[in-house]
RNA sequence: GAGCCUGUAGCUCAAUGGCAGAGCGCCACACUGUGGAUGUGGAUGUUGUGGGUUCGAAACCCAUCAGGCUCCCCA
């Protein structure tokens, strides 16, 4: 259609049944950060490209990014991360600011990617970011929140798992092998692609990478070994502390888990669903010692992870976890008898408003079947109506609408019968 | 940036070159003062868009847009 102008590809639109789903994920971060003391910030949503040019490669920037030019011909682009704006503000007042900062955010973002399932252009994220303490318990309390995050939407750990690595004990093992630093970053690839290449072809790839047969032998020896961590006091601190925030049941140990060499030192961790459809992880972060030196500021160690509402509202949907979508947020309905009573609808739903109810008044005369029938579709919970036999007698009928008992009660009663019928629900 | 698959009623999908259909949903009525259940009836439409082949195209060809799968990438 030549005059229909569609959706910019890989946008969205939130219905209001995405939207309560979005507005959901919300209050379940929100509460998973408020309930470990975290504060609520964001930043700009347009940033000048250099502030990712100078930490990612231009290609990166170029390819993944929204970028335009302003008015003035500046170079900007739509925010694809929160990291180097949170390390830019931190660094900005990091005189005045308490330390540790425990601050978290949930917002847009956008990557100029490939739409595929769990992966749009346009997405919310939640990031959570602690700054100021470089300790393994410190690690802990950011997986912690994360498990909280998880058992509040109803994953269960027998569906989501955080798995967590160290960056500072895979160098070590690496050392032990004798694998060259500049080989350190096609290692590092090379044990992100084990869970998505066969068996034969990912020693191919090893060995073309360079690696001598031991090295390969080695490297299989350590991505097996799931008690490695117990080499590590890091880790060892990390599990100690775990067990005592309560959450050691959501994390594992796991030697194959790297995500990239840009700024992680030291604990890495990547959450997944257990047996989905969506390979990509939910959620993953870690800590990083040089991101604000990087920016300018005074060495500050970080540690924080971020999560995606895309894959996220997937894996909710695939587990049955979606919260009841309520149309409407007004339980109350009150009907339009005919033209002539109108006005005393209006009035009566007015009157309720004012008793602090939310209410849905239909907007024009109709059959009460079909006005019923609509109140039934917009979940309300209590119906009103004020018809010829109630008004004479400065009544009104409420029906409660899940089990259909209807009392005809005086008006001056009737915000107290109906705030006891939403009590009782 | 590359390869492959898909696009038909509001939704899920049939129809493989010969009259565009089903289920669900929707609307009306049964029930002129009451929703969910049931029954009866009704409307679904530029077959994503544009072009081409053909007597004839939803189907075949080309282009384009969107979605999906994979590679790449994943800050």
């Amino acid at each position: 259609m030549a005059n229909k102008i569609q959706s910019v590809k890989g946008t969205r639109e939130f219905y209001p049944e995405q939207m309560a789903l979005r507005n959901y994920i919300y209050g379940k971060v929100r509460a998973a950060a408020q309930a470990f003391g975290y504060q609520e910030y964001d930043g700009p949503f347009i940033e000048a490209i250099d502030l990712y040019a100078a930490k990612s490669g231009e290609e990166l920037v170029k390819k993944q990014s929204f970028t335009f030019q302003d008015r003035s011909g500046d170079f900007v682009t739509l925010r694809p991360e929160l990291t180097p704006s949170l390390a830019r503000m931190i660094a900005a007042k990091q005189g005045e600011l308490t330390f540790p900062a425990r601050w978290w955010s949930f917002g847009p973002f956008w990557r100029y990617e490939q739409p595929q399932k769990g992966r749009s252009r346009e997405f919310f994220q939640w990031n959570v970011d602690m700054f100021g303490v470089d300790s393994p318990e410190a690690d802990a309390e950011l997986l912690a929140v994360a498990a909280a995050f998880l058992r509040g939407v109803g994953l269960t750990p027998d569906k989501a798992s955080i798995f967590v690595n160290n960056r500072r004990l895979m160098d070590s093992e690496f050392d032990a092998l004798n694998i060259p630093a500049e080989k350190r970053l096609d290692v590092s690839n090379l044990v992100d692609r084990r869970s998505k290449m066969e068996v034969k072809k990912w020693d191919e790839y090893a060995l073309e990478l360079g690696l001598m047969q031991a090295q390969l032998d080695g490297l299989k020896d350590i991505l097996g070994n799931f008690d490695l961590w117990k080499k590590s006091d890091e880790l060892t601190r990390l599990f100690s502390a775990l067990e005592a925030l309560g959450v050691s049941e959501y994390v594992k140990f796991d030697p194959n888990i790297m995500r990239g060499l840009l700024y992680y030192t030291g604990t890495v961790f990547e959450a997944f669903e257990t047996s989905g459809s969506v390979k990509r992880a939910i959620l993953g972060g870690g800590r990083y010692d040089n991101l604000l030196a990087d920016v300018g500021g005074q060495p500050l160690s970080g540690v924080g992870f971020a999560m995606g509402d895309v894959v996220m509202g997937i894996v909710l949907q695939e587990n049955g976890l979606l919260p009841e979508f309520i149309p409407s947020p007004a339980p109350v309905f009150v009907t339009i008898f005919d033209a002539s009573l109108q006005r005393e609808s209006f009035a009566f739903a007015s009157e309720l408003r004012r008793g602090g109810l939310n209410v849905l008044c239909y907007p024009e005369p109709a059959k009460l079947q079909k006005q019923f029938k609509f109140a039934d579709k917009m979940k309300a919970r209590v119906a009103v109506t004020l018809g010829p036999d109630e008004v004479a007698q400065n009544r009104v009928a409420v029906k409660n609408l899940a089990n259909g008992e209807q009392s005809v009660v005086a008006r001056e009663s009737a915000l107290e019968v109906i705030q006891k019928i939403l009590a009782s629900l």
